[in-house]
DNA sequence: TAGATTGTTAATCGATTAACAATC
DNA sequence: TAGATTGTTAATCGATTAACAATC
């Protein structure tokens, strides 16, 4: 029993015309890294086809892993040519979910909120942050990047009307949790959460955390082994 | 041939009284959980001691991958009772490099720089910012954090000097390339890259690179695969 | 001592890589 | 057609998990 599920029936094969899986975070990864890949490299030049074995040599990954991961979100590649970078670009571009525009709100409006705001590549991604909030007094009305930053009060019911969905958190550890219960009350289904702190929210609602003392490991890890080889 | 190489050899198990090896990017990152899990949440009641299920159920991890981390930077636990919590917090601080303080550089002082400064978190996990640079005659001069900006012609000199290591670049994307060339040949070993560009460096420098669009795509995609669900 | 927990070996699982027939 | 490249199956590798004797 359970041994005769086939796996494959898991993303039905044809929904619309879309396509849908569930992607892994190490696929999603790589695929970004390919997105990257062709729309940068090759905008010089825009090469109409590119082989599995042109982007495996540039990016340091197996050539049989690239093309697995285009079958996955289903390309296919043209028998002694390639593929069309431009429909490799689209099927990415989908898959990762960025044709679809979204709103986003973004909460604390500190210098790492100031510094995203500014930052503006978020809109090639299909995100468009739409309001800040903040509750210190000082900074209400202050306007950052497109943003007037409004009163924590009038977040849930921002969130309400505009049926938001993603929040980005560039709060203080100690405020991140409580305002993540609010935003997810509010009707939030993602928080990217730049805070130091891991978030406790109910299943289904995604938490991406971006702490900097991952990369900090790295750095420190490397920098004292470096310097114990002498 | 090859098959009689013992793997264990490669830590080489006493060099002085420490006790170095080569950890997985995916071992660091949970190495760091754990810490910030036994410093953070037992800073209440400072329980002695912790068991490896105890840890498993707060993070959910398997109980015997965290042995199997511990006994890779040689903590040993206590039979009946687990292991000491002062004791594996060290440990961890120490095979992750934090104990061995370090200085670095940020290189462009624009509204990320100005975060990354201004958040000073960094000294918990023994990095010293000690200059920041900028090419903007605007900018330079300015104090920001502990720093007060100098101008991109004094920095080789600078890193040679000091001998700094590490530096942290938030430039825009067309610059940093040229300006990490600079910095690996003034003797720094690792980059940490927050600018949205892949870097090419000599091997043995390290490349640790935040690219917001990571994040993104699991939001986008976590969003896009949602909405069609219903 | 009895019982809980470690340390470690063996089994499982999933992801990566190699091989190669099918295709253009 | 001949030859390069795909698509896919099989083999390998490494990481995770289960099992259990050794230990306190």
């Amino acid at each position: 029993m359970g041994a005769n599920i086939n796996r494959e029936s898991v993303l039905d094969p044809v929904r619309g015309e879309e396509f849908l899986p569930q992607l892994s975070r190490r696929v999603l990864e790589r695929l970004m890294r390919y997105y990257r890949f062709l729309t940068e490299s090759t905008a010089k030049e825009s090469i109409p086809t590119v082989t599995s074995a042109q982007i495996a040599q540039a990016l340091d990954v197996d050539a049989t892993q690239i093309r697995k991961d285009f079958a996955a979100i289903g390309l296919q590649g043209m028998g002694r040519v390639g593929f069309e970078v431009p429909a490799v670009c689209r099927a990415i571009f989908a898959s990762l979910g960025f044709d679809q525009p979204y709103e986003g709100i973004l909460v604390g409006a500190g210098h790492l909120g100031a510094a995203l705001l500014a930052y503006g590549g978020f809109a090639k991604y299909g995100l468009q942050v739409v309001a800040a909030f903040d509750n210190d007094p000082d900074r209400i009305g202050e306007q950052i990047g497109p943003c007037t930053v409004k009163p924590d009060e009038d977040m849930r019911a921002f969130v309400e009307q505009r049926q938001i969905r993603l929040a980005i958190l560039t709060t203080p550890m100690d405020v991140s949790q409580g305002l993540a219960d609010e935003l997810v009350g509010a009707g939030v289904r993602a928080i990217w959460n730049f805070s130091p702190t891991q978030l406790v929210v109910p299943s289904g609602v995604l938490v991406r955390s971006e702490h900097i003392s991952v990369g900090l490991s790295e750095i420190a890890h490397h920098l004292k082994r470096e310097k114990s080889d002498r």
